[in-house]
RNA sequence: GGACCUGUAGCUCAAUUGGAUAGAGCACUUGGCUUCGAACCAAGGGGUCGGGGGUUCAAGUCCCUCCAGGUCCGCCA
């Protein structure tokens, strides 16, 4: 039997074949609208047929029996059709339907290649992280990383070359501070020990000692200004700051999973900003204007941004970010010729980004340019579990750092005490995998424009929607492998299987065949806790099924198919949480 | 003043972007290990989906309007 990944997909098609052999009126238009259903009422459903129905004065029950006499022979070979409520068309598929769809999607490999269609040929630039130099990563640039890090994945496992960019902070008026308090009070000891520290620590004491409209404050912004003109002694100083904080950061990107194929900050665009302001000036009519000295945006459609300006250029002709991301987005169309370019931010720079693209559709839409679609990732905040902002005790910022460390260290203690019988090594394995995928997942697993409460006790529980819970459901299966001597991957051993048969055993194969599902919402909407949704789903399925059911029976042939829903749940459970860039455990 | 986000069980969050009886975890009550990892599973109680109007065969979801919290609005990003 042959059967597609995306089963809802074909049940549509197939809908829509009988709506036109049935001769339907307007059947060329008529949209089945096939998803997924609420397991009580079966595996898919079709909605389409109620609105069709009503807009032509139809009864939808007499539509959807036309319908469904008219499907072609395999789709009722392949699953139960019925007619519900008042006209909803349910699709139950048939154990062997379930069976034949585990048995073609058997790897990370073949999920993958049924997956890539979404994207196929399609190039996407995502932008997250995107720290600023000279600084340390702190609590506030954990959410951008991961989500970002996550959205990478999904677009690359559905079939886009991605490229990943990180946006660096790394050009701007703190720089003329920071070379100031630089050139007075580095420690070259301290700068070997921890440059990153160092550097925060004369940044400060240059921002201390150059008060507004004080001549020590000229004298910083002339640092600034040599620097602009490339003097050697200033550039290289600005050079040591960049690539300090690139290997600070990468510290941190090792552990989250994370590596980019480009640091393009926004000192990269300098030389492409005259043709961001020529370009924009030279249409009829120009798209932005002088205001009180600085070059800005008016959108006159808009209601706000009809008098909010966007700023492209300061008074004193210097740049900014609006310059920066104009060229920014130039350049990812033109050089990376992107089709999509996602942006991982937090929501308050949501203003920005609606004027941003709004200037960058009229810019390219005169120019002639190739409009990629440009899509603004924003996330709410993260805050303690007072509601507050997220803070050190003693008021101060958490770095990523020390936060990562003590997430490892808390995951160590839980793992010695659940399992001392491991060895300390292996237990320091599984806590930097535990530990982080905790961080990681209880940032992912829940909808990202809510702000998010940070919660130790609740991202390493053992229940609930937690990486705790999905990974312990990946170590059992790995156990239940290594206790039978058998690799999860030896399909052989599923030959024998008998047909599915037990309430457990159907409902664990269903959840199993809507993974496209689960990947599609996550990868369309980029919202990656669709993904996790559906993971936490699965593991509760697993669950229950493990309970009920026990693999390791005499009988081969219902071991072998009990065998085979294990080594699926672990594929698709692997995958999934790498997709959300954690690492799994065999054991923990 | 304008705009955006959020508001769902006591608490933390979901709800397939308009579908059928709004679901999980925590907490509370009860049951299940001489059997593959009980870090688990099964069952129970718990709801004016912030309030009010509207559109629709169908609204937590869309529109209007209030209320509460957060955020942004010219030379930071």
């Amino acid at each position: 039997m042959s059967v597609s990944f995306n089963i809802a997909a074909d049940l549509d098609a197939a809908l829509q074949a009988a709506a036109l052999a049935a001769g339907i009126d307007g059947a060329d238009v008529f949209a089945p609208e096939v998803r997924t259903a609420d397991p009580r009422n079966g595996d898919f459903q079709s909605n389409g047929v109620l609105g069709y129905a009503k807009a032509r004065k139809l009864n939808p029950r007499a539509v959807a029996e036309k319908l469904v006499v008219a499907l072609a022979p395999g789709v009722r070979d392949r699953c139960d059709v019925t007619i519900a409520g008042p006209g909803f068309i349910n699709f139950t598929l048939k154990p062997a339907t379930l069976l034949a769809w585990l048995r073609a999607f058997d790897s990370e490999d073949h999920l993958r290649a049924g997956a890539a269609a979404a994207h196929a040929g399609q190039t996407w630039v995502v932008d997250y992280s995107s720290p600023n130099t000279a600084k340390q990563m702190h609590v506030g640039h954990l959410r951008s990383a991961v989500i970002g890090e996550a959205i990478c994945r999904m677009l690359a496992f559905t079939g886009a070359r991605v490229i990943r960019d990180n946006h660096l902070g790394d050009w701007g008026t703190q720089f003329g501070k920071l070379i100031y308090g630089f050139k007075r009070w580095a420690d070259p000891a301290a700068l070997a020990a921890d440059p990153i520290e160092e550097l925060e620590r004369v940044y400060k004491l240059g921002h201390a000692a150059t008060p507004d409209d004080s001549p020590e404050l000229n004298e910083a912004r002339a640092e600034l200004v040599k620097l602009q003109n490339g003097d050697p002694e200033n550039f290289a100083l600005w050079k040591k700051f960049s690539d300090v904080s690139l290997a600070a950061f990468q510290q941190i990107y090792d552990r989250l999973g994370i590596a980019f194929d480009h640091c393009l900050g926004e000192s990269f665009y300098n030389d492409k900003l005259d043709r961001v302001y020529r370009e924009l000036t030279e249409t009829v009519p120009p798209i932005a204007e002088v205001s009180e000295g600085a070059l800005v945006v008016f959108h006159l459609e808009h209601p706000r941004f009809k008098t909010q300006p966007f700023l492209i250029r300061k008074g004193d002709g210097a740049s900014n970010y609006g310059s920066t991301d104009l060229a920014t987005a130039l350049y990812r169309a033109e050089h990376f010729r992107a089709d999509g370019i996602v942006v991982v931010t937090d929501f308050r720079q949501g203003d920005h980004f609606e004027q941003l693209f709004l200037t960058v559709k009229k810019w390219f839409a005169a120019k002639k340019y190739r409009l990629p679609e440009l899509h603004h990732v924003t996330f709410g905040a993260v805050t303690g579990e007072d509601g507050k902002a997220l803070k050190t005790r003693d008021g101060g910022v958490i770095k990523l750092k020390a936060l990562l460390d003590e997430a490892v260290d808390r995951a160590f203690a839980i793992v010695s005490e659940k399992n001392p019988e491991l060895s300390e090594l292996e237990r320091r394995e599984i806590a930097r995998t535990v530990g982080l995928g905790a961080v990681q997942y209880a940032d992912l697993s829940q909808n990202r424009s809510s702000n998010y409460v940070f919660s130790w006790e609740k991202m390493l529980a053992l229940d609930g929607n937690t990486a705790p819970y999905l990974l312990y459901a990946v170590a059992r299966i790995h156990s239940i492998f290594r206790k039978l001597e058998i690799a999860p991957s030896d399909v052989s051993t599923e030959s024998i299987a008998s047909m599915l048969e037990t309430p457990a055993e159907l409902s664990l194969a269903r959840k199993l065949t809507k993974f496209p599902d689960g990947l599609r919402l996550a990868t369309e909407s980029l919202r990656p806790h669709f993904l996790s949704l559906y993971l936490y789903e699965l593991a509760g399925e697993f669950s229950a099924f493990y309970t009920a059911d026990k693999v390791a029976v005499d009988e081969l042939p219902v071991r072998a198919r009990r065998l085979l829903l294990c080594a699926r749940t672990l594929v698709t459970l692997e995958t999934g949480l790498h997709l959300l860039g954690l690492r799994t455990v065999t054991r923990m």
